[in-house]
DNA sequence: TTGTTATTGAGAATCAATTACAATAAGAAA
DNA sequence: TTTCTTATTGTAATTGATTCTCAATAACAA
């Protein structure tokens, strides 16, 4: 039951929708990447890892929702217009660091974070259902060349 | 010096640029506010407060940058493909709580998170600009119509 | 007051994401 | 297997927020 595919097909299964080659295809390379993605970068590495398979990026738009829904996929924030998307299985709610210049993410898990949350929630009486945490600025690389009235 | 169209008249002779009743309009209305609003909020309470004035949205987004740089205001998340801003001054860093049914914000601030950011990024050498932190889910008043499986 | 040029409003352009639609094919039932 | 229903597909058009273009206007230094 830890299979990306399984599980996706009881979903399709408990919601009347059905198994295509093309949402396997989506799967598959979505659990390929192993990283973060927006879809653009999804669709071309699907062209490129199937090249005799012509598939729209309207499907792509399309699946994209239910794999959210059935526990797949996470959207991880919104990087100038594009959501970026990231495997929910197997990984612990984390937050992310995104370099402005070179586009690189880091990651880190923080259970302290995690604690502090979910006690505002309790105070707040706020039932989360999911949080977007990103870090903004310049990872080593890209330091280098920070102007200095960036620095404050 | 807290005022912030003096603060913006600083920016723009400093940038040469020129300070015009439009941008003047557009600050009086955000510090006006007291709260969080999107582009098309803050047109909408332009026209109604100023009938006699035509401002163009196209002014609003041409200033909208220019207030962030000058440090006066804070893209603080993106909802459903709405920026969604915030007065920067006087405002201690803090993180938002998004009611995902009836749109209302709470907010809360934690040193302890600043804290826990902070040693992240020494610990990364990641030197941050900014951040963006907002949980979403139901706020009290909305959880009443909860749907069971939405619990988890 | 004049001259330079930044800024404006209006509308066109852009771009990610969504939607319409006719053709296709998944999958249940025969 | 074949038939039938209808979910899904690819294509192309559409949406909606944001950005850009451009001629007219106006800020402000001289």
């Amino acid at each position: 039951m830890k299979d990306p595919k399984e599980i996706f097909n009881c979903y399709c299964k408990s919601h009347g929708m059905r198994c295509t080659p093309e949402r396997y295809i989506i799967i598959d390379e979505i659990f390929r990447i192993r990283g973060h993605f927006n879809i653009d970068e999804l669709y071309l590495r699907i062209r490129k890892d199937y090249p005799h398979k012509k598939l729209s990026k309207g499907s792509i738009y399309r699946t994209i929702p239910h794999l959210v829904k059935a526990g797949l996929l996470r959207e991880c924030f919104i990087d100038q217009g594009h959501s970026c998307y990231e495997s929910a299985l197997g990984a612990h709610h984390h937050e992310h660091l995104k370099c402005v210049r070179c586009g690189k993410i880091l990651e880190f898990s923080s259970p302290r974070i995690n604690t502090i949350e979910k006690n505002i929630c309790k105070k707040l009486k706020f039932h989360m259902i999911e949080h977007s945490h990103v870090l903004l600025g310049y990872c080593v690389d890209c330091q280098a060349d920070l102007p200095k009235k960036g620095v404050s």
